[in-house]
DNA sequence: ATGGCTATATGTTATAGA
């Protein structure tokens, strides 16, 4: 089960990009952040003639998130609980059922900036309900993938120039540790685990980023113990960022045995 | 760089992203 994730900026502006990529790249189930669109707005009928089933969590103008896949899709709940009044559409969570099945919950961590102040206040927060979150899938001991764009620059090995990110949300020590509370539960990081070294998954679209390699590993695959047991392979599509009408994020990808 | 692009809707400007 090849299991992806894209923050497409916008599915609407990635209308050609997203399809010629399924088509490519053939995940059986890729999780969508930033659609950027209401659930009514969503192109469903485009991805369902691809063969995906198409789930999403929708919001007018921002956020959103989708899961679109090849195989069945049980127990679909949308958003993060413990939110009392957050109506960010930043979380969507689905049994899918393979050879064997698994947990997917796919994620929009909220940027957080400016920091201090409330919106880095709500990433803190946010993040302590995704602990909690993962925590109660960890007790299910089943396979769980949890992946997005977490928005967090674990190690200073992840940005091409860490000293930039110093004060800036996604690397302030606070995140940092947030992130790692959640790695420490028990799951495994995907990319690190299996392809060391820089891997870069965000670069902005200012100032050159992509043709300098100014990049930053923002968008991550955490397993849970099940899920690291069955992991075949993990990737991340560099070149995506170099193709036509690309977003500033590229797709992250694993292969478990299920 | 005190944001140099990009995307969306609030739409010929504001807001958000990272």
């Amino acid at each position: 089960m090849k299991i992806a994730t894209f923050n497409v900026n916008g599915i609407k502006a990635r209308i050609e990009t997203v399809p010629a990529w399924l088509q490519a790249s053939a995940p059986d189930v890729a999780v969508l952040q930033e659609i950027k669109s209401v659930d009514g707005g969503f192109p469903r009928e485009l991805f369902e003639d691809l063969g995906y089933r198409v789930e999403t969590h929708g919001q007018k103008g921002f956020n959103g998130v989708a899961i679109l896949s090849k195989l069945p899709l049980e127990d679909v709940s949308r958003g993060l609980p413990g939110g009392d009044g957050d109506d960010q559409a930043r979380w969507i969570e689905a049994t899918v059922i393979g050879a064997r099945a698994v947990r997917v919950g796919g994620l929009y961590l909220p940027n957080g900036n400016p920091a201090p102040g409330p919106k880095y206040d709500y990433k803190l927060a946010w993040m302590e309900r995704l602990r909690q979150r993962a925590l109660r899938l960890l007790a299910t001991e089943e396979p769980v993938v949890l992946l997005g764009d977490f928005n967090v620059i674990p190690q200073r090995e992840d940005a091409a120039k860490p000293d930039a990110w110093l004060s800036d949300a996604l690397f302030l020590p606070e995140s940092r540790a947030a992130f790692r509370r959640v790695l420490h539960l028990g799951f495994t990081d995907a990319l690190t685990a299996l392809t060391p070294g820089p891997g870069y998954t965000f670069w902005d679209y200012q100032a050159g980023a992509w043709e300098r390699n100014n990049g930053i590993r923002i968008d991550h695959v955490l397993l849970s113990p099940q899920a690291a047991d069955i992991l075949q392979d993990a990737g991340i599509e560099t070149g995506m960022r170099g193709g036509d009408k690309p977003s500033d994020h590229v797709p992250v990808w694993v292969e478990l045995a299920a």
